[in-house]
DNA sequence: TGCCGATTTTGATCTGCGTCAAATGAATCG
DNA sequence: CGATTCATTTGACGCAGATCAAAATCGGCA
């Protein structure tokens, strides 16, 4: 893999973990990769023999069910770990959003090196928390809240993760932004249909909270009204 | 605490990556806590003080809106881990379903531990990685399926859970036992009411997929259709 | 610039689950 | 052992969001 130094996620995803020397030695087991749009990582139960970095893009963590309907549990953004270490299938697809670069490993030299590096495996520990804390608060908004406080929080949410991983680093949300997901993935992501979705969007427009310049910006105009009723208070 | 090599739980809880003189000094670390049912052990949003090990006994993990609205997020078993090692703030509530004895230490007092341990980390990551995975699927749940589909998941989970930690601990799953939860808490962590619940039990029953002798027993007369209905076939 | 296919929006209608209310059953206690 | 209380079930009805259908808008490209 190319120089790891100059990596644009370097401080930001585990491998912060890692001094220099130890870094090279990781650099040697993965390399590089381009995803597509739509392309797919990992299948939904095949045995998960890879993990990676997302060093650019954004992809979707997605599970369905036999007849055919689609929840997506997770969706990572630059810096963010993707997969399963240390044995066990996969229980969920991973699939491009956007044109992707990822930093990726096999899963047996992933683990190896893993094995040997505790601080490594402590940063692994944390995100994972992390994530798991985020996949609870999903819970309560797939399991408790009505259709527009979901598609509130959903772009509050995107607001946050975007804007933390944006370049310029500084600012902790973003006023204006691209969506990674078109209308059908958002009802996918809050538990809704494509027309639920459409028409909530309708409606935070008309209440002035948003405004919507194309299909794939948001602006966000009252963040504070946004916030309560994405909170559901 | 007391003596830990005699723990039930010994060889199932993340103490097993311990050799006999580490765990002797963790022990010294915690003791050993009664908790009635009812009683909450952590506050959402209060600063994360305690972790624990579960002994005997149910617990809930929990979320609610201002306006009152609960989501239990997590259902905690004899030998699982409880709380958020390594700072941040609780994101849920953790009360007891039934009495039960926890084995508890301070934040503070476990990290430490824990920073000089480094198949401890180990165990919790493999661990914290499960819960996702079960998070995830659960998020598959609220939503995607339907009430009947959401019953019969719930029932099927419980009887697995209910199964590996049994005394017994032969059998993978249970085709009798008492639920933790009572028609409400199922609710609660279905993302339904009470009513729609005590509806779906009834439908099952009349299917002859299970019996239900009394309100808080369950037996599964016909595991191979409830599981069907549970993957969403 | 104007056409074509895909995405999104809007409209009309339906339905699964929620809400409200009452009846039943099970546990506790004097 | 009957009275009280709480949990659960059952019933009637309403509504948020799904479904089905059509119109509008956008983006790409010749």
């Amino acid at each position: 893999m190319s120089d790891c130094e100059a990596c644009v996620v370097r401080n930001r995803a585990i491998c912060s973990a890692l001094l220099p020397d130890e870094l090279a030695i990781l650099s040697k087991l993965g390399r590089k990769q381009h995803v597509s749009r739509g392309q797919t990582l990992v299948w939904e139960g095949d045995e998960a023999l890879v993990v990676a970095n997302v060093i650019s893009g954004v992809l979707k963590l997605s599970v369905s069910t036999a007849d055919g309907r689609e929840q997506i549990v997770g969706v990572v953004f630059p810096s963010d770990f993707i997969g399963r270490p240390f044995g066990k299938e996969s229980s969920y697809s991973v699939t491009a959003l956007t044109d992707a670069h990822v930093c990726i490993f096999t899963r047996a030299a992933f683990d190896g090196f893993a094995k040997e590096h505790p601080d490594l495996q402590h940063k692994l520990l944390q995100r994972t928390l992390d994530e798991l804390d985020r996949a609870r608060q999903w819970m309560m908004l797939l399991g408790r809240k009505t259709a527009s406080e979901r598609v509130a929080t959903l772009l509050l949410e995107i607001s946050n993760r975007m804007g933390s991983t944006s370049c310029t680093q500084i600012l902790p949300f973003l006023d204006e932004f691209e969506l990674p997901l078109d209308r059908q993935q958002m009802g996918d992501v809050l538990g809704l249909t494509i027309e639920t979705v459409s028409r909530q969007l309708t409606k935070l427009k008309e209440a002035n909270m948003i405004s919507l310049p194309d299909r794939r910006s948001v602006v966000i105009k009252d963040r504070h009204r946004l916030q309560d009723l994405a909170l559901a208070a």
